[in-house]
DNA sequence: AATTGCAATATGCAAGTTGCAAATTATTGA
DNA sequence: TCAATAATTTGCAACTTGCATATTGCAATT
């Protein structure tokens, strides 16, 4: 057994995503200290074993602690990890990805924390480039087939806001009237009783989850 | 900063795949050790931060020195970690799983290694009951959207040896003619020159693999 | 050498899905 | 009241899929 070989650093990072001015972002940082000061990162950060039950309880921690945020969507990606990845040593982090609707993170937000647009996200701190590119791929991925894109939208929303937002993470154009077949198919939400965006032309029917935990479906949406 | 904390432990399992006898079985060995002396578990071991490169080349190390095997299917599954889930402190495992035809298998197996079915899974070490589970479940979902499945049979198979690992790893049957004409329109495998496999009443054609590498669909097959 | 049995493979069609275009509806502002 | 606009519904052709039935190639038997 190896109880004596140097343990690895063990860290966790968060991938928080939301929709704004119609991009998907993700919330960076910038480092306030070496290695990489002043270069944008995701936000992390150690697990302290002494109050944290699990990653995923670090990465709720760093969610509240860094975002101000609770109670959302949040998910475990997968763990990177190398020798050459931190400077300071081997080390592994294990990365989740969280997706927040811009109203409710736009209400917390501490002035540090930046929205930047994948498309152009550049010179991140470590190997966080590679490790948004991942969960922008898992999120597009399980999107298709799930009710994960909703997670994005405020509690009630349109169907063409719906529509849109699945659209927007699957990268594709999407048909509106089998969009609307398949949804009711699926019985994926409820119309709220009385309720009508008046944002355009004609008004909107609002509708809100049926349930507020993910749902996967067989086919793609 | 938290380079006081004390580190948690970091280990890599690997939960080894292979069809035996027609059922979907997992490699499982007893551990000749406290915690958990004499309970079967999964193979695996602490990182290495010497010699290996990541969790990857860890699980790939173990593998080797556990199953003797190389160059097989193995991918990352995910992180389990807790203050609980082993006696010795707070620790996090990143679990891999890797799938090999059960000809491969039995070339090299040392005789620690046991093969257990998935449906008689008991009494196991840490948290690998869950591990497993996880597995099963990941292999069921991505089975069904990719060439997964194939790489539990020998390079060479015919199209009924297809259809029935991908029955058993969906846990469904599978409509023969339809298959067939997937797996066609997917153009995932070719005709190997020549081959045949004189099994039964009519030989069947020999196919394999068009790429070694992992497909992905956007249909379940 | 022809016949039978059996599993592999091919074919045809009804039923289910999906994509597209056009029609209908509810509202706002002229 | 009417035109403009976006939400919603409807109809149908094209494509997929599931199921039943037919055909094929070989082995064992007659």
């Amino acid at each position: 057994m190896h109880y004596e070989e140097p343990r690895p650093i063990l860290t966790v990072d968060v991938i928080l995503f939301t929709v704004q001015d119609g991009e998907l972002r993700v919330a960076l940082q910038r480092r306030d200290k070496s290695p990489f000061e002043g270069q944008f990162a995701l936000i992390g950060g150690y697990v302290h074993t002494d109050e944290d039950a699990s990653t995923l309880a670090t990465a709720a921690r760093v969610l509240k602690e860094k975002a101000g945020l609770e109670g959302i969507f949040l998910e475990q990606l997968m763990t990177f990890s190398g020798a050459d990845r931190d400077p300071r040593g081997w080390s592994a982090s294990v990365a989740y990805y969280a997706l927040v609707p811009a109203e409710k993170l736009s209400a917390e937000r501490p002035s540090d924390l930046e929205l930047i647009s994948v498309d152009r996200i550049t010179g991140l701190a470590f190997d966080h480039k590679t490790i948004i590119a991942t969960a922008v791929k898992r999120l597009r991925n399980k999107g298709a087939y799930s009710s994960l894109p909703a997670f994005l939208l405020p509690p009630t929303f349109t169907l063409p806001q719906l529509r849109d937002i699945y659209a927007k993470v699957m990268g594709v154009d999407l048909n509106d009237s089998a969009f609307r077949r398949k949804i009711e198919e699926l019985q994926l939400i409820e119309p709220v009783p009385g309720g009508f965006s008046k944002a355009s032309a004609r008004p909107a029917k609002l509708y809100r989850l049926r349930t507020t935990a993910l749902r996967e479906f067989d086919r793609k949406l």
